[in-house]
DNA sequence: TGCCGAATCACCCGAACGGGTGATTACCCT
DNA sequence: AGGGTAATCACCCGTTCGGGTGATTCGGCA
């Protein structure tokens, strides 16, 4: 049945890495590394016209970072999946890949084995996280779960008010001028809620908001 | 470095399952079956007294469910991870079994191998959860909400498309990658949205969108 | 055949945004 | 009294957005 390899592609700005991650892949029958990236931009480019069944990524990497290349490649290329392999052990780093539709998330110190387990599992549409980030995962994952009563956003009061108003399409100047702030502390506190939220630019703060039904019913859009 | 066996405790109320799990395990020299029990009520008794690493734990069992006897087992023994083995592909049985404590959720259809790994990556305080099941649990993690009518926007399919990935929060040169357009093109298509749309900014233009409902499914390949 | 809408792209320009750094005030908790 | 956090504001800088204008291609349709 698995006459057919799983085809991988390494994304990664260190040669030696890339070297390490091939060989230690090379042990195994069933997979098989069929292109290499020095950075994220060449990775997704390389995921396009390749299509691999796994790309194994960096997050930090020069031209493009891991988190946004997996986005796009998720984005580009649905069959392909994205396992992370990197030394960050930071938590926003591993929501920010699981958010941008990374399926594994591997710490740098993972031997061949797991390295392997984790790339069948995966492409087999599975996901895998370290066990080091598996407990902050799974406490974040908890936490989003356990909450139903009020959408409960980790944000503070003033900062729920503040995307509120963004979740309406307001400027930050507009914002300061709804709450009687300045916009620089609009900007600060935007900052700070999209730091909190995993996202990346009002548009995401505004789709969360929308989603986490954190809007003032006002304007109805219709499509005339 | 591992002369220490993992210790294993299987919970299920049929015998047959317990005898050919254990079966399974035996296969390999790093996992020890220790106990065994045919209810959630016996299953919490016998992991206060084994204090095994890993629970395998049924969750459709008489006198106490699987979910239950999880909480109980991860309050008083909280070095003990629990692995669900179940044949319930719902999702409310994964969060339910998840929410309770449990660190894995594997189907019976899994094979030895597949348990092997399970157990051990557990035991490491890793979480896994069954190809099958992933895509479920990765779809609430990225919070993404699944409606089914059919969006009604006036815009045409490519006004559609570019706004979507609007959407997700990707930046004009992010849409016109994914689309295969310029970013000039984008910006047109997205003038003659917000136009259409009566909205002011992309902010507008995403909320409009998320309530909507249009999104781009993450990925909905093989639920089977 | 000629018009029209959809889709594609190009420039230009001012406004807004995202990110980094640093700072002050106020209040709660220990 | 000290430590931590929330909230407030400032400045700088490069990128992105929003808007205006104009142009080409292609297909359908009158």
């Amino acid at each position: 049945m698995d006459v057919e390899k799983i085809t991988v592609l390494l994304v990664d700005d260190h040669a030696w890495v890339r070297g390490s991650v091939a060989q230690a892949l090379s042990l195994f029958d069933d997979i098989e590394v069929v292109g290499q990236a020095s950075n994220g931009e060449e990775g997704v480019k390389k995921a396009k016209e390749l299509s691999p069944d796994v790309v194994v990524m960096d997050l930090d990497m020069p031209v493009l970072g891991g988190v946004e290349a997996t986005r796009q490649i998720r984005a580009a290329v649905p069959s392909t999946q994205v396992l992370v392999l990197t030394v960050s052990e930071s938590e926003s780093d591993l929501f920010a890949a699981m958010a941008a539709g990374a399926k594994g998330y591997l710490l740098k110190n993972a031997g061949a084995d797991d390295l392997h387990t984790a790339v069948m599992h995966i492409s087999q549409g599975g996901v895998l996280v370290s066990p080091i980030m598996a407990t902050t995962m799974l406490t974040q994952f908890t936490e989003v779960e356990t909450k139903a009563p009020k959408p409960e956003t980790g944000l503070s009061a003033r900062e729920e008010e503040v995307l509120q108003s963004v979740a309406q399409g307001a400027s930050n100047k507009e914002v300061g001028a709804e709450l009687f702030i300045t916009e620089n502390t609009v900007k600060t506190h935007l900052r700070n809620i999209m730091e909190q939220l995993h996202v990346a630019n009002r548009s995401q703060a505004t789709a969360y908001a929308v989603r986490a039904g954190l809007y003032r019913e006002p304007d109805r859009p219709t499509a005339s």
